[in-house]
DNA sequence: AGGAGGCGACCGAACGTTCGGTAGGAACTA
DNA sequence: TAGTTCCTACCGAACGTTCGGTCGCCTCCT
């Protein structure tokens, strides 16, 4: 499934999204031009516009294919998930393992929602995307104080405060850390259990394997160069 | 202090300052061009070159002061703390505490470092400063290892897990939610001593009177329209 | 024959940056 | 007091470059 960005032979759409999110993620949206997109799979500008729209279509593009496979895989884990804490246990642990596994794309599914046009349908769609999913994590805290499992101040807070830590990890996670991905998740879903002072579970942990998986995900994308922690 | 971007009888360098850092954060560096600068203070783009180097020049010295404010302010803090657990819910608090109160600078300290030019005299600078703010979060953890207070699997990871606890507050904290800040502040401090299992001690809150005061941060930073939650 | 895929050349606009010039005031001299 | 000389702050116009995007043509493959 790895892609070859420069293979001629290869589908050209699924390698020009392979650059943009490799791109995106490393210099940002505004950072990046179609030119640099040619250049990364061999191509002059004018041979990208073949494939895509525009620039913005592009992301887009990729924002929603990446906002709605995690739609598809949340609901299917929920769908066999009983209370409100084996819920969140599974909200938490999921949405940290995609971000684990799928740095690129997530940081630019995090970070770039500001490019897209304000007002424009691309933009609408996204965020009725998003709206989507965080409902689930609105209901399940919502579930979860109404049945007294959790014990929250302030539900906003606490749902932000949540993901804000589960997304963060795509900013820092190697998968050759003394930790292992189950071990980081299953920190996570302690702690986020804590946070809803709700009693710390023996935690049944994810199929991973329902998680959805970005084709276009370069597979050394830990190892890409980030500006921070450049020489640690 | 609050500084009004179109009075031509203000510090021009700080009205320049202030409205680059609400546009950088708003927008991004990128996608901020000099004479969106030169709009928002009434002038053209060539009278801010009166007063600043270049783009990229205003970038650094943002992140520089602020970076530096940060590190005095912790240095300040940590000077009277004693035990790591002490010294781990001082870093938490404050960090936390400054990211909420300067929103907008926060998130340009955080996400526009690579948008300095790599290698070049300033990008290294900002990178050994925030070394030297990291080394607190290092050694306070070290030494609460060493010393058997804290109990964790990976140490880097617990580090980067925590910081971004922190960090993500800039994200989505509203001072008009249901919780103050000294409440976001107790809770993280609780959430982070449970993450390295040393027992929750009664916090004396964080003197916030130390914190670093950035004066270009506008005092309706937090009303700031951004990309996401815009209709919540 | 004809469509898919791609190239070179090009467009208008915007980019960061530079340059010459000027209004206004302070400072000094006659 | 009037005149000269600076300096700070800024503007209008332009520089070369790059931007996103378009157009016509060529070359394969079927």
């Amino acid at each position: 499934m790895i892609i070859d960005l420069t293979d001629p032979d290869g589908d050209a759409h699924e390698r020009i999204r392979t650059a943009a999110v490799l791109l995106f993620a490393r210099q940002g949206y505004a950072a990046t031009s179609i030119r640099d997109l040619g250049r990364a799979v061999h191509m002059t500008n004018a041979g990208i516009y073949h494939h895509v729209a525009s620039k913005e279509a592009l992301l887009a593009d990729l924002m929603r294919v990446a906002q709605q496979g995690l739609n598809d895989a949340t609901e299917r884990m929920l769908a066999t998930a009983g209370a409100p804490a084996d819920r969140l246990a599974l909200l938490i642990g999921s949405l940290t393992a995609v971000h684990a596994r799928n740095p690129l794309t997530t940081r630019v599914m995090d970070g770039e929602l500001r490019s897209l046009t304000p007002g424009s349908a691309a933009h609408d769609e996204i965020i009725a995307l998003r709206d989507v999913y965080e409902a689930h994590w609105r209901r399940t805290l919502a579930d979860g104080v109404a049945g007294g499992t959790f014990r929250v101040a302030d539900q906003k807070l606490t749902r932000l405060a949540l993901m804000s830590m589960c997304t963060g990890t795509s900013e820092w996670y190697r998968p050759d850390g003394d930790s292992t991905l189950e071990q980081v998740c299953a920190e996570f879903v302690t702690i986020g259990l804590a946070a809803v002072r709700a009693p710390a579970q023996v935690t049944t942990s994810p199929d991973y394997s329902l998680l959805p998986d970005f084709p276009w995900e370069p597979p050394d994308a830990h190892n890409d160069p980030r500006p921070d922690e450049a020489r640690r």
